[in-house]
DNA sequence: CCTTGACAGTCCACTGTGGCATGTTAGCGT
DNA sequence: ACGCTAACATGCCACAGTGGACTGTCAAGG
């Protein structure tokens, strides 16, 4: 008599693996891996979480796991009642989004801390965004429509997010950090 | 002989309450009312966490409680040990800013949801964010340059932030839930 | 006097993060 | 053939963070 736990509703990290699970059977690693690339931007996940969600998932019955392959590989494949678990998941009122960005918190808190120090932590961060929306650009030239619709879209934000952010450092006082004038004069193409 | 934890570098959310502690006393009801105004817009934190936080600060000494006032109040005050604590973490190099957008796993996952279920959701989230913006918009309008250089800028970057987010849902193609033509001509101001 | 609701704090289960530990195997140089 | 290393693959733990349920306090109003 295996027991089944009742089945309380999916958390959406549990759902995204149901949802690369539709592909194909796959491993925890190629899981993770799968899961940094195509929803990383937008949602993290840890290895540790994974594999937690992984084992409570098959003692729900919505994934079984397969035969130990090389290297320790295992192996998860959807059950239907994973099927269905993900189709109720998908069909859910997506909540607000959530950032936590420390900088802003350094800042909000900018009276207590030298402005030099402050201005470096800045400059440190347009360099990192400049970095990413290099990327995200790079990544629409090259993969361009191939990417599909709902991938095209969400990498979209990813870019006007980014040059939001950048906009944003640009427009920074040099009171909080701002750099001054004769900085870099034109601004991003 | 009173032993105090060794002193493991602080958490942000620690670190936010030594911040608003330096202008004086404040209960953990106080200090989540003030978080949630001041730094709620990019540093999320809940009731549960910031007594747990003060009691682990207390017993680290950076922190003392007060008596218990009306109504169960437990006013906590800033020791030298936490004015020292949290000028240190402030001085750190601020970590890279996470996002976790529900509504982006939705889209990713789009093929497996029906058309209209994803434009609905995404309608629902534009006037949730327009109405974050005019928020926005309003307390600069109110407040202005009241608010002093540091909440200024992090109140700008919410503006920003939040019109990038309606850009991006303005440009949205039919296919991923953006509207079709004839919705509201002429975009926001 | 009693109900209601804002105030204030506590507790718990679950989600999420990051690091450490462990074992496996392919590739490489000697 | 041997051992080294690096990538592969999973598991475990402590801590951070979330949201809801729960208890108790007090002011205001019917």
């Amino acid at each position: 008599m295996r027991e089944t736990v009742p089945a309380r509703p999916l958390n959406a990290t549990a759902a995204s693996l149901l949802g690369f699970l539709h592909a194909g059977p796959l491993t925890g690693w190629d899981l993770v891996a799968t899961a940094e690339m195509v929803i990383g931007d937008f949602w993290s996940l840890t290895r540790s979480q994974v594999y937690r969600e992984l084992a409570a998932m098959e003692a729900a019955g919505l994934v079984v796991a397969g035969e130990i392959g090389p290297r320790e590989r295992r192996p998860y494949q959807l059950t239907d009642a994973g099927r269905e678990a993900f189709a109720t998941w998908l069909d859910r009122e997506p909540g607000p989004e959530q950032i936590r960005y420390p900088l802003l918190l350094t800042m909000a808190f900018g009276e207590h801390l030298a402005p030099a120090r402050l201005a470096a932590f800045v400059a440190a961060h347009r360099k990192a965004h400049t970095a990413r929306l290099e990327g995200y650009e790079a990544l629409r030239a090259e993969a361009g429509a191939g990417l599909g619709p709902f991938a095209g879209a969400t990498l979209d934000f990813g870019i006007r997010y980014e040059r939001a952010v950048l906009d944003w450092f640009d427009h920074l006082s040099p009171e909080v950090g701002g750099r001054s004038e004769g900085g870099a004069p034109g601004g991003p193409a």
